[in-house]
DNA sequence: TCTCAATGTAAGCATCGCTAACTTACGGTA
DNA sequence: TACCGTAAGTTAGCGATGCTTACATTGAGA
């Protein structure tokens, strides 16, 4: 909050141009966002940014990646508060419907980018698939969730969630303040499809 | 095929110019379309287009909507060959995830655009939502699909479907082409997954 | 046949992504 | 400590884009 009397060198661009890139996309969309206008938000020559990302798409690219990981802490977040695996399970369903309700900008940002040029990215999906394929297992171990192959589980709810959760961001393409209470709503929503849909519980 | 001729107006711009712009779409994806190179191609000064689109973001609403208006057709034809309720249900859906797998680009632009810009891209979806319905009160009736609630099987059957679009479009970002018998392979795993998850015979 | 509105053109503005050539000053080394 | 190479900034500018304004052309209807 305070950078009073800067000269020639900048010391966080870096930084500096990634997060406010990635509030712009969250606020405005990811088309509200210019290299020129990111050089003169920090204060800096409109050349001055290719010096840390090769161009615009690697700009994105790194905005995704953050992210990326911003939704894998709040999906850990969300299923470290839980004890048995099928409420994990759900707990990271419901976290990841709100995320896209909360941030739907960023969200089809993440999504459009191509996970060769962000491979974090790629990472964090399979990661993410073999933890609920574990919790999966896990649950059916202690006779929560009914013998089934894992995978098609699996990928049942993967398609699910990221079907609604896809759904509410397609259906509010600008809607930029969802209130958190819809948007609890709508994961609810999500969690009681997954049951019924699925057969859980 | 010949327009040999042409002395100052040119007579179809307005569609000429949406479909070159729509195998553009589908070809290149939405980045790839500007409204000069469009008047290059067409054979027209760059600022002639506008006098058929008040800006690029209305071509683009336009498109959309032609878009939407091919896969409605593709789900009718799907569904015409059908006889039973359930097997048209199946063959909608299926239709619905091969078209999003052949056309990624415009199944991506067809659900990022406003759809009160483009009204019919709504309007579709509502008729679409309600015919889903009248199909499983059928199938319900005729004793092919369990008693529940036709709303919540529709939508659970719509996230399902339009999940499982999304994420073979997300993944293959800029894969144009998905060979036909592999989009059919993943249309019917999507089948295969709407019965054993909603529970469907 | 006249005329006017629809449709085209030419020229230009502001912005954008990106590059090239030059400058500054930070941090490791002699 | 003086030096210096290089990372990180600057200025200037190219080509492209979306879009506007003022003007030109022409086909269709009165």
């Amino acid at each position: 909050m305070s950078e009073p009397a800067r000269s020639y060198h900048h010391g966080h661009l870096r930084e500096t141009l990634l997060e406010t890139a990635f509030g712009l996309v969250d606020t405005q969309g990811v088309e509200a966002i210019s290299m020129r206008a990111l050089a003169r938000e920090a204060g800096v020559s409109s050349a001055a940014p290719f010096r840390h990302f090769a161009d615009k798409q690697r700009l994105l690219d790194a905005v995704a990646e953050k992210a990326a990981a911003e939704l894998e802490r709040q999906l850990d977040e969300a299923s470290a508060e839980c004890s048995d695996a099928l409420t994990q399970f759900r707990a990271m369903s419901v976290a990841y419907v709100r995320f896209a309700a909360e941030h739907p900008a960023l969200f089809d940002l993440m999504h459009s980018t191509d996970s060769v040029a962000a491979p974090f990215l790629g990472t964090v999906k399979d990661e993410r698939r073999l933890k609920l394929i574990a919790l999966i297992i896990e649950g059916q171990n202690a006779g929560l969730i009914p013998e089934a192959d894992p995978e098609l589980i699996a990928l049942t709810s993967e398609a699910l969630t990221h079907g609604l959760a896809r759904m509410i961001v397609d259906r509010h393409p600008r809607l930029r303040t969802l209130s958190s209470q819809e948007a609890r709503q709508l994961a609810l929503a999500a969690t009681h499809l997954l049951q019924s849909g699925i057969g859980l519980s």
